[in-house]
DNA sequence: GTGCATGCAAAGTCTTTGCAGGATA
DNA sequence: TATCCTGCAAAGACTTTGCATGCAC
């Protein structure tokens, strides 16, 4: 299915900037600021403005196809195309290289902790942080 | 162990402001962005600034007795008193009502993929969303 | 042609910083 | 007393909004 027919399907006009940011998104695998996709999409149309990919986000945000989240140690939205089969990520807490990662751990859990509260579950957010071998190295070096 | 000695055994020294903002994080249980612990916290001391508030945060997420994070739909930090038995929270999307939620599905999960990828552990963040029996009672009575 | 999307500029919100005076060990 | 902390004001970073023009259907 073509971004055409997504944009279609959720009652969106396409637009090259709407086709473009799913795509973007869709091919990273890994959430991306505003700035970061402005800058990618300036590539392909010059001419466009940062405050039109935050309104393009926001669009996509409100019809689920796409997701806003953060990292921990940054207060910038990041944004990420929102798959059936969602991935979770691993974060160097040093260099802040981020892994995605297959497979879900937690939609059990937050099913049952969601009926044990009483609510209708609607997503989660989990990430997980860590030092990499590189910055382990680093830190080992200054150590000694 | 009193905030006085927390605060000694990171090297800072004590201040009302220091001891209030980990007081009062240690009994909400819940991540508080620095504006709601400014008004807190005026009540006890009329002429804080909320530039204070800001600097002492900083200083505790950097002494690790804090944590930094944010609501996924939502872009103000939020801060969260740092405990050994580390709590998720259950997020309502209709009225933004947490609750606090007891145990961690996670631990080996996450220790499990940073050995993995080669990763140091060091934390991870998880949030369930969901809606809750009042919000989904609201639904209902608009949908009818 | 109509209604929504865009570029541009300006404003808004949250957060950080510089500086002089004040509190802590 | 030396050092770090604080209030105040100003700046900075990120995000949103108003308006006139342009594009998609």
């Amino acid at each position: 299915m073509g971004y055409r027919e997504i944009l279609a399907g959720k009652g969106l006009k396409h637009t090259k900037t709407r086709a473009l940011v799913l795509e973007v998104l869709n091919q990273a695998h890994i959430p991306m600021t505003a700035d970061e996709l402005f800058l990618i999409l300036k590539r392909n149309e010059p001419s466009i403005n940062l405050s039109t990919v935050y309104r393009t986000l926001d669009t996509l945000v409100k019809k689920s196809l796409i997701m806003k989240t953060t990292w921990m140690d940054d207060s910038r939205s990041c944004y990420e195309y929102n798959r059936m089969d969602h991935r979770h990520h691993l974060v160097c807490v040093g260099c802040n290289r981020v892994i995605s990662v297959k497979g879900c751990p937690i939609d059990e859990y937050a099913s049952a902790v969601c009926s044990h509260e009483g609510f209708e579950p609607a997503g989660h957010r989990l990430e997980i942080y860590g030092v990499c071998s590189n910055c382990k190295k680093r830190v080992k070096r200054v150590e000694e």
